[in-house]
RNA sequence: GGGGGAUUUCCCGAGCGGCCAAAGGGGGCAGACUGUAAAUCUGUUGUCACUGACUUCGGUGGUCCGAAUCCACCAUCCCCCA
């Protein structure tokens, strides 16, 4: 159940009570595909960098080490030893990413395996019937992400085919929920709308789903293409037709920036590679902006990435440390640099949360909408 | 003592008379990254007054219209025989 405590504008503090625990939203879910978020952060170091919820994805886990085999070992989040919430991915997402790989018909999708080019069929039932194996606390809808811009009269009938898909997960996740192996029987579903660009797709669309009573209501298919602005202008479209009385997400998104701007408009739960991935490249999220780790300027300099930052890695390594582990390709720097954006990402959500709790979050908002953005200044 | 082989731009290494400021790696520098086929990808890497000019391929001299490429000597390194 979702409680919406405080309000400021369009913004929402909010708490969604789960099986697995509380989530305080807004909310950003750190990214572990793979059952793992890349770099080697465990479920115990999710915790100390605040993490609340982690995500991972069906479409991976079932290929590899299999979704069946993950639920013979008492599912995700004991096998990953993750005692928070997971929100599991549908797959929907690698409908678009792994497009060279994949064919869609009504039935569902057909990929062929990244790791061995072996053949995969995954339709709504199927992407259900994985994410019940894996138990998570929510799974996602199985939909078609379609690239940005895509034809019009391509994506009328890709959103659809996605609201038939919807109904089909729907009841495939009511027949799951009553057998008596399914670990979570208690497994949340959100809804995905989509419509790619056209505000009047969107929010048909989003009118259809918001009546078939799902827990929560994810905006997809964003940041896969157009400009922010537009990203933006399709949010501010379509959220308010979404149900006041349950969570909104944003799926895959985005930058500081992205997120700020996101929950001005409403939007609850985000998630993204972003920390994670730029991590990995050396690239570091801080309040004065982003910093590239590997830069020459930082091969002398003996301060920690950001002096008021409470995170492990912070407390820890100079600049001048993490760059020599970058440039010496050591996985301790990877993970150093993980830990402090994924620390970062939530402490950016934690503050969030107290300026709204606050009713400061327009002033935050206005304080740090630009200037989480920019490069890393010089001077500093 | 005799015979043979090498020496290329920061490093390794291709080039063997004009299309060579010189392939390809590595390293350096910078940029990208948005429900993760991503420890990946892109650009750049002699100098400058940069759609052009100048200096560079161990050194010095030479052959030729033209040399990193051919010749002579010198230097350094490696291998083989004594």
């Amino acid at each position: 159940m979702f409680e919406i405590l405080h309000r400021e504008g369009r913004a929402r503090r909010g708490v969604l009570t789960t099986v697995h625990g509380v989530i305080q939203t807004p909310v950003f879910m750190d990214v572990g595909t793979c059952g793992v978020v890349k770099g080697g952060i465990s479920g115990p170091d999710l915790k100390k960098l605040n993490c609340q919820v982690e995500l991972s994805n069906t479409y991976h886990l079932h290929i590899r080490p299999g979704d069946r085999l993950i639920h013979d070992l008492g599912g995700l989040r004991k096998f990953m030893n993750w005692d928070g919430p997971i929100l599991t991915d549908s797959g929907g997402f690698q409908v678009f990413s792994l497009a060279k790989l994949r064919k869609i018909t009504e039935e569902g999708v057909r990929f062929q395996s990244h790791i061995d080019g072996a053949r995969i069929f995954m339709g709504p039932e199927e992407s259900m019937q994985i994410q019940s194996n894996l138990a998570s606390t929510i799974a996602m809808a199985f939909d078609e992400c379609v690239a940005n811009p895509s034809p019009y009269p391509y994506v009328k009938q890709s959103v659809e085919r996605t609201t038939r898909w919807l109904e089909r997960c729907i009841r495939e996740m009511k027949r799951l929920n009553e057998l008596p192996d399914t670990i979570n029987k208690e497994q949340m579903l959100f809804g995905i709308n989509q419509g790619g660009t056209y505000p009047d797709l969107r929010i048909d669309h989003m009118k259809r789903i918001s009546e078939m009573g799902c827990d929560g209501y994810a905006i997809g298919g964003l940041a896969v293409g157009e400009e922010a602005q537009e990203m933006y202008e399709i949010i501010d479209a379509v959220e308010p037709y979404m149900p006041q009385d349950r969570p909104r997400y944003l799926m895959g998104v985005g930058t500081p920036c992205n997120i700020l701007e996101a929950v001005h408009l409403g939007v609850d739960f985000f998630d993204c590679v972003m920390p994670s991935r730029n991590a990995r490249h050396g690239n570091l999220f801080t309040w004065h902006g982003r910093m590239n780790l590997i830069n020459e300027r930082y091969m002398r300099d003996d301060r920690p990435v950001d002096e008021n930052c409470g995170c492990p890695t912070c407390r820890q390594f100079s600049r001048a440390y993490l760059r020599h582990l970058f440039k010496a390709k050591e996985a301790l720097g990877m993970r150093a640099a993980v830990e402090h954006n994924l620390y970062f990402y939530n402490e950016l959500m934690q503050r969030i949360r107290d300026s709204l709790e606050q009713g400061q979050f327009e002033a935050f908002y206005q304080r740090y909408h630009i200037a989480l953005g920019e490069k890393y200044p010089d001077e500093l």
